[in-house]
DNA sequence: GCAGACGGTG
DNA sequence: CACCGTCTGC
């Protein structure tokens, strides 16, 4: 049984208390960050004892680790093309590949600056996970995308908004047609499964969330999937990460 | 038996875990507070629940308060002349004045505009304090002077330095001249009585202070000090003020 | 509403 | 070293 969970900690410096909650609480076997919000000579690796981290990170913005209970092989930091943005990174373990992206917001105009980078950057994650081991892959993370209006609160108010645009949504499911399924929508069609929720007007006490934080896997592979988990009890804590950990259990290994 | 505690909190806001410490360890009667570093309108009240709360403050610098267990008189939030800094609050109980102040820390250059602005205030405390009652008067806060070298953790280091020069040193001796006597060093001729560390160079662990916090008492009023202590455990607290708060127990109320 | 960066103060 | 306000990003 491996246990994986992907998280934005928005600040890994910033949450410290979080983010010894989620290790002490789930003790995970690959614990994929985004939004770590440091430069790597800074990173808090005291924050991890016992654990590997694997790190790819930038001042200020973005950033993405792989905090590992065993060592894994490191097969990239960055996204070929997108190397100025610390968003993504790739390790192997048991002939398995473990991607963890950070996916650029895409900024608030639809159609502006950002978008454009946006979905650019998705069309490099298709041709770099076209290139992987497709039959042996997972990918996790924040993809700033609500796949459906099922994973969006209100569909009407996010109506035409970045995070749930038609282009965006094909792109989505473009990652999808290499043979990948979505791990929480497979197991629940019945449950909106938000990980993500404004800090602004009490988003979060009044559950208007977006499922934006997902896990990828190969088709051949959903059948070892366990079960996967929102860990609302983090969400909750004091000075929280404005996003959920979602936690998948997959078996044989 | 009345409990009185001076502290140069260094941002009320930011010092929120400090504060509750302070109050659930020590239970004042009054609690004087220095550097409070907020706006009136956001003061944060919710932290002195069960307490009155007279507050002089200003956006970003200076700030003080009296945090009070009764209902007490304000008597003053500005000293005279000088309303543009707040730094001076004064309330009445039971016939007692009692008068809290932050005195200009004096810049860098001893003869430049702060520390020119500095002496002035001092003169000025001085006149306004001339035309209390000064049999029952109580005057506590960050005066920024350390009286003399048995104040100084290396008084080389610190020789003609803001903070220690005559001329400040003679201001304080003036003020005492009212009739009013330096608790602390009173009760305590054997003792460095450090109230401050700098941040920097762990100065805290290795005690290289300054005593420049100070309890000053109608002389006739001393035989009524029960004993003045300093709480280096809240100086020790993680994110710390770099003041440590210093406490009188006062016989007789 | 909460992050980090910056420039100013002590 | 650690506050503040201001700015920017999400």
């Amino acid at each position: 049984m491996l246990k994986v969970i992907s998280w934005n900690v928005n600040s890994v410096r910033a949450r410290a208390d979080s983010v010894a909650h989620v290790l002490s609480t789930h003790a995970p076997d690959l614990l994929g960050l985004q939004e770590t919000k440091v430069v790597d000579e800074l990173f808090p690796y005291e924050q991890f004892e016992g654990y590997h981290c694997f790190i790819s990170g930038q001042p200020a913005y973005n950033g993405v680790a792989w905090i590992t209970k065993q060592p894994v092989e490191l097969v990239s930091d960055t996204l070929p093309g997108f190397a100025e943005q610390k968003r993504f990174i790739a390790v192997k373990m048991n002939d398995w590949t473990f991607v963890n992206v950070y996916v650029p917001n895409g900024g608030h105009e639809v159609g502006g600056e950002k978008y454009q980078y946006k979905l650019k950057w998705l069309e490099q994650l298709y041709q770099t996970l076209s290139k992987y081991d497709l039959s042996k892959l997972l990918v996790c993370g924040d993809f700033n995308i609500a796949p459906t209006d099922q994973d969006v609160y209100d569909p009407e108010v996010w109506q035409d908004c970045v995070l749930v645009t038609e282009q965006e949504r094909q792109a989505w499911e473009k990652l999808k047609s290499l043979g990948l399924s979505d791990v929480y929508r497979t197991m629940h069609d019945d449950l909106p499964g938000y990980t993500w929720w404004d800090y602004r007007g009490f988003s979060f006490r009044r559950q208007r969330g977006l499922r934006i934080d997902h896990f990828l896997v190969s088709d051949s592979c959903m059948k070892d999937i366990d079960q996967i988990n929102i860990d609302l009890e983090t969400r909750s804590l004091n000075r929280p990460s404005d996003h959920a950990p979602v936690q998948v259990l997959i078996d044989g290994f």
